[in-house]
RNA sequence: CGGAGCGUAGUGUAACGGCUAACAUUCCCGCUUUGGGAGCGGGCGACUCCGGGUUCGAAUCCCGGCGCUCCGACCA
């Protein structure tokens, strides 16, 4: 991409009107553009970002052998009164149709996706079965906050299971608990990011989310470095120490985003909506289900915020908009041929480039390159002197290449991503 | 939803109840410049969030709304 023909800017100060670091980087670098308390617009910057990570996402989705659709929005009011979601819950935003009828828009989907198992679930052959979508989820937050990070409108995964029995729900569930892991480990939150046990709701005693430290999370979590394991301040107590073997005195307590959270429904769902199959036996019985969630949006305030400096933002080679920011520094017709040549044979090579050929000053190219962070700084100036210097964005040492083994050495780590 | 703060060119700020609402930056034109947000000159850009009120006079004071941020409650 030409960053001339980029049509969003990045701007000089830092908005006035957010504190969270995620939203005040995202907006300054032209990511995002805020609309309303925690509702932004993504702009090509940022839904590039969006979109790698909802990939990455999808393939581990795929690897678990769940099947991606994608459900409405808009959502029918009788299922959720089936199972007592519809009445007495603040999170809708609720409308109604002209020709008659109310409608709510979806802020989960369990009652959904319930209704579509039921046409074509009907004997044990059927199961287990896994289906997940990426869908924007509306929730009437009493007070948005934090950037990205408590939206009322935000991008999430969710994969819904079902099965013949408890084992099999259990089984599933450690495998999608291993499958995030892995899911944030490559989005190099692995280190940060915690397993943490947290209350189960109504259906199970506990459930688990995923937290990765991070200054803007509004969770208090307590952490067992030893044993990767951490508890969420709200059922934090003896009790459950005991019951983990934990000690209170090992435990460090920080504050984290929650990004994932897994659980066992069983037959909360199921059951109120007559989700049955029949047995070998020919015998009915009601479905398992588990529902996993990850926050997509929410992880890229979380990566925005964990990963930026003073200067800007600095992006995980997996999830960058662009492997590299090519900059040219001065007018010179070598240097254009040369950045032109370079930006052609990566394209050929499958290496994303951002080529900054705006007629701007050198420092201006400079600190926007900073700004916008993309993992590798390739620069064309008289000081390479028909050659092309590149830097890492989290280091200060710069190497110079000719164009030929720069593409072969970008090519190869661009071959070790994924 | 309780509490606190805030709302002025695209962005960031300024302005005692009183001149044509100021400055920086962005943007446009010209010249100059190219390894850390360069320089000089010229120019565009605001119904001061909305609606009422007080006043000879309101960006400024008062009331009501809307919006944003933070703290708390909430997070199914």
């Amino acid at each position: 991409m030409r960053q001339s023909l980029l049509f969003s800017k990045s701007r000089h100060n830092f908005p006035r009107d957010e504190v969270a670091n995620n939203a005040k980087m995202l907006i300054r670098a032209g990511f995002v553009n805020k609309e309303l308390a925690g509702i932004y617009s993504y702009l090509p910057l940022g839904l590039l970002v969006l979109n790698r990570i909802s990939d990455l996402v999808r393939r581990e989705m795929n690897n678990l052998g769940a099947q991606e659709i994608l459900m409405p929005t808009i959502q029918n009011p009788q299922i959720w009164k089936e199972t007592g979601r519809w009445d007495n819950l603040d999170v809708w935003f609720k409308s109604k149709i002209n020709a008659g009828g109310d409608i709510g828009l979806g802020w989960t989907h369990e009652e959904n996706v319930i209704n579509i198992m039921k046409n074509n679930i009907s004997s044990y052959r059927d199961l287990p079965v896994a289906i997940f979508q990426i869908q924007n989820k509306f929730r009437n937050e009493e007070r948005a906050k934090s950037g990205l990070m408590r939206g009322r409108e935000f991008l999430m995964k969710d994969l819904y299971s079902f099965h013949l029995n408890e084992e099999d729900l259990d089984d599933y569930y450690e495998k999608v608990a291993h499958s995030y892991r892995l899911i944030f480990d490559k989005l190099g939150l692995g280190d940060i990011t915690y397993q943490t046990v947290a209350s189960g709701g109504l259906f199970a005693k506990w459930s688990h989310e995923f937290q990765t430290l991070c200054p803007s999370g509004e969770d208090q979590i307590y952490i067992s470095e030893k044993r990767r394991l951490a508890i969420n301040s709200e059922v934090y107590n003896q009790n459950t120490l005991t019951e983990f073997g934990l000690k209170a005195e090992e435990l460090l307590s920080r504050s984290s985003c929650e990004v994932g959270n897994i659980f066992k429904l069983k037959t909360r769902f199921s059951e109120p909506l007559g989700l049955y199959y029949s047995d070998q036996g020919g015998e009915n019985k009601v479905v398992q289900m588990g529902c996993f969630g990850i926050g997509i949006s929410r992880l890229l305030g979380v990566i925005a915020e964990v990963f930026s400096d003073e200067k800007g933002l600095s992006w995980p080679e997996v999830v960058a908009p662009f492997l590299v920011h090519l900059l040219i520094l001065g007018e010179d017709k070598e240097m254009t041929f040369l950045a032109e040549g370079f930006y052609q044979k990566a394209q050929k090579a499958g290496i994303s480039v951002l080529l900054d050929d705006r007629k701007e000053s050198a420092g201006q190219k400079l600190s926007t390159a900073d700004l916008l962070g993309m993992p590798y700084r390739a620069i064309v100036s008289k000081n390479t002197a028909g050659r092309i210097s590149l830097k890492s964005r989290k280091s200060d040492k710069e190497e110079i290449f000719s164009v030929d083994s720069l593409i072969n050495y970008l090519s190869d780590i661009k071959s070790k991503l994924c």
